[in-house]
DNA sequence: CTGAAAGCGCTAACAG
DNA sequence: CTGTTAGCGCTTTCAG
């Protein structure tokens, strides 16, 4: 019976897994050496280090992380904050970012929060001050500035993608939305439409807001008013980009080119074209924003705008990890450029194209 | 300078978070009356309780997760692997896990793995061996048995979800796959196909072979011959069920009606039965897996296979909890019912409909 | 090169 | 009702 107990296990731990303190009561060596060997630092002797190793490696050992985090160690997790997972181009910038982290020696979880604008998330601030993660990578659009203020405040670095609204002390890191937008406009302007819808996103991110502007400045550059029956409001999804599109094609002069401020709802608009009967780009050309997966594969091509989100998550990853290293506070916002990838949902409109003809023949 | 350097903190710990300590120095109690008023076990006067409540708000202490860990207490933290979160599916079965996780009073942290098969996964095990979830969610398709068995011998519960392969000692929740495909290939030989094409998935996760045994059994109980020709295979994405949808339809004697073993592979089957000049479901009829959020929007409509996801995804959560709080291991395989969605992407097929013109004269 | 001691924040278990 | 002690697994510091 006493036999039994003891060999069970040295501190009557409760099933627990091994610890270093087993490696070192199997090889007749303290602790301290087998911490040292397994990480590096320090010196230890050559064969100690090996036996250690060999050791760990046959007993199957997995340091407690939560050990570590106590030691004020760096756990090399990374945190990522989300909201939504069933969203495309948010599954992209997770899968970039995870991508990035990995590369960068770094764990990553994943955290996924409620995305009702207004709802504290004290679940999330738990996981934070619980000391898991070394940085956080905050992709929530609809943050509210209470949850971002108190991740500011806490006392890990973090970084925000893709985040359109100011005042916040974090760093930001985003894709430009004013000027991607203006090339999916200034795109439909030079192929000659002159009646051109925006359906609008959610404002609570602050990137449809974005893409509006550049929407509407576009179009006042080009000498063109603004008509606000051609400005919709959707919620980023495809249902109301098929909704909201019915009711465009409905007006009494409707447009001849619909931008959408994403892909799902360009997604939608592409369906509602042609449920009505008209086809895509001859009767109606459609451009999206974010050019996620489907956007090149529905039928005939989504034009959209691109974001590089690669640059995107490896700036956030480094930006953590920076932080991490130098003790000082990012606080910079970096934008990278957008680019608008061209396919089949565009092309001049039916009147541009007659008169183009018309034009020609005059000249 | 002194006083300054002994305001800062108790114990010049660096900058770090408020602790138990900080509130019982505030407040001029033991550590230990603040820890039990935080967690209520134990009994403290209620004066001293709402005392140690309004501090531990005003200090915005969050209790360490790590510290936790290290008594051997609950994390109230379940963990969820993924593969991949661009995949419609997954993103809607990490949805239906989460909502479950926090139902029952517990957050969730998500692991993104690598999905090569064959590459052994030792970051996952880091973050688990690492004491930081109480229990284990594996929706990882293509986990090798390497993994799953490193997972099993672990010390915290775990379950599978939608694993179809066997010879694993964990519990196992799953959609049912075979019969689900029965159902989709009985609806379209009840149409009138007498030629179905499957486009199966890649065999790793095991899902599509049970569909594609569905698929086989119901034609040849239907007194049909098997025509390999009509099986083809992809990798679950849009792009191969394009490809082989145009093979498909260069065949001498083409399909009256194509079954995709998932849903995004059906969305590729679509797009090339258009590009070839067909109609759906005139000319073809297809039928999709998964019931992703794109199946109802993408016209005419995409008939297809449901899996009660949110039941499954209860399921595998009450399993681990259970696993948690018996301290007995699960290994039961539950499997729940499939549903057939009809949507406007199935018809009888040409032939039929002349067939069946023809036979109503003749009655 | 190696060991012993101490303590990270928290909480069972035992005193008061 | 409250305080003291001890220890979870690890690593930093100081002594061999």
């Amino acid at each position: 019976m006493d036999s039994m107990k003891a060999s069970s296990r040295s501190k009557a731990r409760s099933e627990g897994s091994v610890t270093v303190h087993d490696i070192a009561a199997k090889l007749g060596v303290s602790a301290m050496t087998v911490s040292r060997a397994l990480s590096g630092n320090g010196t230890v002797a050559k064969e100690t280090r090996a036996k250690v190793l060999a050791a760990a490696e046959a007993m199957a050992y997995v340091p407690n992380l939560s050990a570590k985090v106590l030691k004020n160690a760096r756990t090399q997790v990374l945190g990522m904050l989300v909201s939504e997972t069933r969203s495309p181009h948010i599954a992209q910038v997770i899968s970039a970012v995870s991508q990035c982290a990995v590369r960068a020696g770094q764990d990553l979880v994943i955290f996924l929060v409620a995305d009702e604008p207004g709802v504290e998330s004290p679940r999330v601030l738990k996981l934070l001050g619980s000391g898991i993660c070394d940085g956080l990578i905050v992709a929530v659009p609809k943050a509210t500035k209470n949850t971002l203020d108190a991740i500011a405040r806490g006392n890990i670095p973090a970084v925000l993608i893709n985040y359109g609204k100011g005042g916040v002390q974090l760093p930001v890191v985003k894709g430009d939305n004013y000027d991607g937008a203006r090339q999916a406009v200034q795109h439909l302007l030079d192929l000659g439409h002159r009646r051109v819808a925006f359906v609008a996103g959610s404002t609570f991110s602050g990137q449809s807001p974005e893409r509006q502007r550049g929407y509407s400045d576009c179009l006042i550059e080009a000498g063109l008013e603004i008509d606000p029956t051609l400005i919709v409001q959707g919620e980023f999804h495809p249902a109301q980009g098929y909704e909201q599109t019915l009711a465009l094609l409905s007006l009494a002069k409707p447009p001849t080119a619909i931008f959408a401020a994403n892909d799902e709802m360009a997604i939608g608009v592409l369906d509602a074209v042609r449920v009505r009967g008209l086809k895509i780009p001859e009767d109606v050309s459609v451009v999206g924003f974010d050019d996620i997966p489907a956007a090149s594969f529905v039928p005939p091509g989504l034009t959209t705008v691109r974001q590089p989100l690669e640059d995107i998550a490896q700036t956030a990853v480094s930006s953590v990890l920076n932080q991490l290293d130098t003790r000082a506070k990012d606080v910079r916002r970096v934008e990278f450029p957008s680019r608008l990838i061209v396919r089949g949902s565009t092309a001049p409109p039916a009147v541009a194209r007659d008169l183009s003809g018309r034009n020609r023949k005059k000249n």
